[in-house]
DNA sequence: ACAAGGCTTTGATGTGAATCAAGGCGTGGT
DNA sequence: ACCACGCCTTGATTCACATCAAAGCCTTGT
């Protein structure tokens, strides 16, 4: 039952990662359209830009440390990052993996509630939240996204604790692999850029059965393997079935 | 593991519940400082009293259900209410106990994504949405004050997942037992309004598992049982450290 | 090419909680 | 005061997943 993995005491930096030059602006930036700019128009969007700095993070590193001072709120713009919760022997609970467009780090107080590391490389445009507030305060429409994209993320969290309280392994994988992100032109593609224990501390399982599930799922022909880390999609009913609670 | 309690399909009536005279003004509410109105000062609030319908419903009455148009939002007054999400086979997970001072109903969608009753006999005050939000936009001290709640329950729900995920049954009633609301006078008292079976469907377990969970606390000598309902605690401590994760 | 290390798969065995099955206790109704 | 029903407790057994253990297999660096 215990991880045990990374009992390092090394906490986020004041500077962790690294800030690149801020020469793009946020008209260019991928996730404009989607994430909580999305709110504003793009001439008000320079308010955020002038606020934002931009940070890049290596695979493994670490973004913000549970119970460290929140100071800085986050975009995601590119890569996978993972927030996790750990209890002191070690055990982990991801509570979830960020994509392009998530937003990062507004606990209401002092502290985070929550670790989150970057997965690939990730990169995010950071910034301060006395600063974050004050833009909100004169811009209503972007608290009024933010509150929003809070009652999405709990609306998803809800769906995660009846995943983690009352379906089976197989039940859990498969709902799992279908909440990932795909690509339009590759659809029945999956991605899984996470290693197997990252799914087992998503899912609360261990690896060996996110493993042995899998190779279940690959028995009866529900999905191909390409690669370890690319799932191929057979029989997407089969799949979306096992999702909702209905295969048994 | 199938619960397949209440399989009825009676959904919210547009007026479930008794509707009360609308005698009661903000001012006087139990929950004026704890809730969302504390936002506003007195002479503001009679914008929302002005929107507010107040309503009771009895022990199992359906507050509002899963997937239903999500018309209204409540305010919790009065009583316990429990938060729930069913799979399809009837399998049960509840997300939250509701207490004097929450807020329900918020989804970003269109239609509820979980289902709420009553616990004990409860009281709220209604709003429409459309007019709630036509009040937030007049007043962002409202919004700012729903965002910072929502981000307080989205820090809760992450708890709930490590909970759910990681625990053991012990940790899991412990943790359980700790989280309720106490009265300052008999502060190791703890109410247990709901069923056994409720209980079970909030941490993953079985019903027979807590009831023996609960054996085992009285046995160790952590708890005393007063009735049922009511568990006194004996060793703080322990059920602390147990509720954490520590107690091995 | 080769070696090394980390990740993944697979197998054997163990165990915590679920399931199946009685009873006991309290509460509300008549 | 009694009965009945719902809820809770307790016991016996089973099972899904965890744990322990050992190979395989990519990937990366030299």
């Amino acid at each position: 039952m215990k991880s045990q993995l990374g009992s390092s005491n090394i906490h986020t930096l004041p500077e962790a990662g690294r800030k690149e030059s801020s020469g793009r602006t946020c008209e260019a930036c991928p996730v404009r359209e989607t994430s909580m700019c999305a709110a504003l128009s793009d001439t008000r969007l320079e308010v955020l830009d002038a606020a934002a700095s931009r940070h890049s993070f290596d695979p493994d590193e670490t973004i913000l440390f549970e119970s460290d001072p929140a100071d800085f709120a986050f975009n995601l713009t590119e890569g996978v990052a993972r927030v996790s919760k750990m209890l002191p022997d070690g055990r982990r609970q991801i509570t979830g993996f960020l994509h392009p467009g998530d937003f990062l780090g507004l606990s209401y107080q002092d502290c985070y509630a929550y670790s989150a590391e970057a997965v690939t490389t990730v990169k995010v445009c950071r910034f301060r939240k006395s600063e974050l507030n004050r833009i909100m305060r004169d811009h209503p429409d972007l608290e009024h996204r933010l509150l929003s994209m809070a009652n999405n993320e709990l609306a998803l969290a809800h769906e995660r604790m009846l995943l983690l309280g009352r379906k089976s392994a197989a039940e859990k994988v498969a709902s799992f692999l279908l909440s990932l992100p795909r690509q339009e032109e590759r659809i029945d593609e999956i991605d899984l850029p996470m290693t197997r224990g990252d799914i087992a501390d998503y899912l609360g399982l261990t690896l060996e059965t996110v493993s042995r599930t899998l190779s279940g799922f690959v028995r009866q022909q529900i999905v191909r393997n390409a690669t370890p880390r690319i799932i191929v999609v057979l029989d997407m009913a089969r799949l979306s079935a096992l999702a909702a609670g209905e295969g048994r």
